[in-house]
DNA sequence: GACTAACGTTTTTTT
DNA sequence: AACGTTAGTC
């Protein structure tokens, strides 16, 4: 047994120990949760079930990721292996990789992520003449991501242009045998639905099935949850209804919240003893979320009783908020040698952390940033990939188009254009009209004309060297000199860091390279999963020192000694644009979840005044900072706590001088 | 077709 | 204040 199940509590036991049929845990935040997870699946492996037939599906990477790792510590390497655990979003496409052909897509399909989708976008904007209207690409993937997640027909769109634009992508995506991320999950139910060979083989294949953050998960997963299971439905959903707070992606409180409904009669595990917060944190915690209407009933009780009063101090300005928090982290980080990665900053919004990062840089404090954005297009990874999807296979439109002129070869806008619509016509690929001598030889000016002929033989080239299985290593090296593309980049880059930064990104996706093992399926799967994981530098990540500086939706899941929440004033805690789409309620939670990252010490701040592009701002204190018990917490005001530090210096000065 | 300069807009959360 | 988009030029 690769674990001991004495040192489980009897609720967890209980979870452990629950196998057979459908399961229900109810695990609140810092309850254990993901150790009764690990240990129930390595308690599987003991009852002799087959690795092979466990899935394991999470929301994020980071989880599926840290899931895998936590049960690997549990049990033999080679069962961890066989094991399945993966996002929503991956295990769609495995089950697509092996039959999309039975809904009517090709199987060398691409992913169409957030830059090819604003990309297309854009274009059909122009094309639709939605231009005038300052309409962004945002939006409208935004309103067609909504709609795809609800189940609604895109010629169902309220608003005309929009509509229209909406059925235009989709139709293009079609086309181009490309599938978003909702597709992925629409197209998996929709295989798993009409095609009850290919649902036998899956439900034979995964016999236990255990779905992560269950809160999250839409009414479409909920569905391809239930295709996937069948009698005697081995399947345990582990959630908290608390931390919902993917609402406004289409997640649904209700699986969670009528469970039973989907499989009936199911073993429900109420994990309600929490390890991470003392006591006080928690009683702040429950507080709040007690404001809720919609929730399953649960009382969690700290295990770490007593405790340090969590602080609230109100700030001037934005400023001194990043200022003293900067500050403080210092001091206790000299004076105690608490370490940098006990510290966690938590904002609402990305947009908040730039003040704190210039903080952080002054006091020379190192800092890791999570979930802004800045990090999430890159570029030059995307562009990578798309180059090797190319080579692999010419004919998928999305990658091809993405690098047709990246850098730029001569083959601009208008010509792409008219390669595009000529595919159309002919119902084929771009490539395959690229390839077409006569029409380019007719359509184009000689300049173009070549530019586009070199291109293809350079693919070719490049194509018949994957033929005879030359690495792919050697084969990217190839790419990167052929196309300039490096230089080219760093030409773009304003900073020298920003020049470093890409370049070295370039070369960690050649030494990856370098460890695939040789084949096709290989890089597909390489490049499958580059392309769904947003979470990238995995270990970048984890090993750098520095004080977390994160959303709170980014936060749920993690805990931290050291909790900073941050910027708790109305219009941003709860958001304004909550108030006018009645999400309150999710507002709190996220509150809740800000909350319960903190173990041993919370510091909550809002500010009187915020520069908001240029301008300063009054702000007021959050609502939902009325709803605490006075008793429960420290108010400070900074300027109280300036002049206390002031009195302390010149008290520090006074014993000086009369020591001298 | 590609590059530069000036303009206008912007901030929720993410697979 | 910073970014992206647009129009104008080579």
């Amino acid at each position: 047994m690769g674990f001991n199940i004495n040192k489980l509590n009897p609720e967890q036991r209980a979870a452990v120990e629950a196998i057979h049929g459908p399961v229900l845990i109810l695990a609140g935040a810092g309850t254990g949760k993901t150790r009764a997870v690990t240990c129930r699946i390595a308690h599987m492996l003991d009852q002799d079930i087959r690795p092979e037939s466990i899935l394991a599906v999470t929301f994020t990477n980071k989880a599926a990721n840290e899931m895998r790792e936590r049960v690997g510590e549990m049990v033999t390497a080679k069962a961890a292996r066989a094991m399945t655990i993966c996002t929503f979003h991956s295990l769609c496409v495995r089950l697509l990789r092996q039959d999309i052909d039975k809904v009517g897509y090709k199987k060398s399909f691409s992913i169409a992520t957030g830059s090819d989708q604003s990309g297309l976008i854009s274009q059909l904007i122009v094309k639709k003449g939605g231009s005038k209207e300052k309409i962004k690409p945002a939006q409208v993937i935004s309103v067609i991501s909504q709609a795809k997640s609800k189940s609604i027909p895109l010629e169902e769109i309220e608003d005309e242009l929009f509509r229209s634009i909406a059925v235009a992508y989709q139709k293009e995506l079609r086309a181009r045998n490309a599938l978003d991320f909702d597709d992925l999950l629409i197209l998996a139910e929709k295989l798993l639905a009409e095609h009850s060979s290919v649902r036998a083989k899956f439900r034979e294949y995964f016999r236990y099935v255990t779905v992560d953050e269950f809160q999250d998960t839409s009414a479409q997963q909920m569905r391809l949850l239930q295709h996937l299971v069948s009698i005697p439905y081995n399947i345990c959903v582990v959630g908290d209804d608390d931390q919902s707070i993917y609402g406004w992606r289409g997640a649904e409180v209700t699986n969670i919240l009528q469970f039973e409904k989907f499989f009936e009669n199911p073993k429900v595990i109420r994990l309600e003893t929490n390890y991470r917060s003392s006591e006080s944190i928690l009683n702040l915690a429950n507080a709040t979320i007690k404001n809720n209407a919609d929730r399953r009933e649960k009382t969690l009780r700290a295990f770490k009783k007593g405790g340090e009063l969590p602080r609230l101090i109100s700030m001037p300005g934005d400023k001194e908020e990043a200022e003293f928090v900067a500050e403080e982290i210092k001091n206790r980080h000299l004076d105690y040698e608490t370490p940098w990665e006990r510290f966690a900053v938590l904002f609402r919004t990305n947009t908040q952390i730039r003040k704190m990062e210039e903080a952080m840089r002054e006091h020379e404090i190192p800092y890791r940033l999570i979930g802004a954005q800045s990090f999430y297009d890159r570029r030059e990874i995307k562009d990578m990939m798309a180059y090797l999807e190319v080579i692999m296979d010419a004919t998928a439109d999305v990658p091809l188009l993405r690098i047709m002129n990246t850098p730029p070869r001569g083959i601009g806008l208008n010509s792409t254009m008219l390669l595009i619509d000529q595919a159309r016509l002919r119902n084929s690929s771009t490539w395959e009209v690229m390839l077409d001598e006569v029409f380019v030889k007719e359509t184009f000016s000689k300049k173009v004309g070549n530019a586009i002929n070199d291109f293809v033989d350079f693919t070719l080239g490049l194509q018949e060297k994957l033929d005879q299985e030359v690495p792919a290593s050697d084969i990217y090296e190839e790419l990167l000199i052929a196309t300039g593309y490096v230089e080219w980049l760093k030409n773009n880059c304003k900073t020298e860091t920003e020049k470093h930064q890409r370049e070295e990104a370039i070369y960690e996706v050649k030494d990856s390279l370098s460890r695939l093992e040789l084949g096709l399926s290989k890089l597909r799967e390489y490049l499958d999963k580059a392309a769904l994981d947003s979470d990238k530098d995995d270990d970048d990540l984890d090993n750098k020192p520095g004080v977390t500086l994160i959303t709170l939706h980014a936060s749920k899941g993690l805990e931290y000694p050291n909790v900073y929440l941050v910027g708790l004033e109305n219009g941003f805690l709860p958001h304004k644009r909550s108030a006018e789409e009645g999400t309150t309620d999710e507002e709190r939670r996220l509150f809740y979840v800000g909350i319960t990252r903190a173990m041993d010490d919370l510091c909550m701040t809002y500010c009187a005044t915020r520069t908001k592009w240029g301008q300063l701002e009054s702000c007021e204190p959050s609502a939902f900072i009325a709803e605490l018990p006075e008793a429960g917490y420290i108010f400070t005001d900074h300027a109280e706590l300036m002049a206390e530090v002031a009195d302390e210096e010149d008290m520090a000065a006074l014993l000086r001088e009369m020591k001298s």
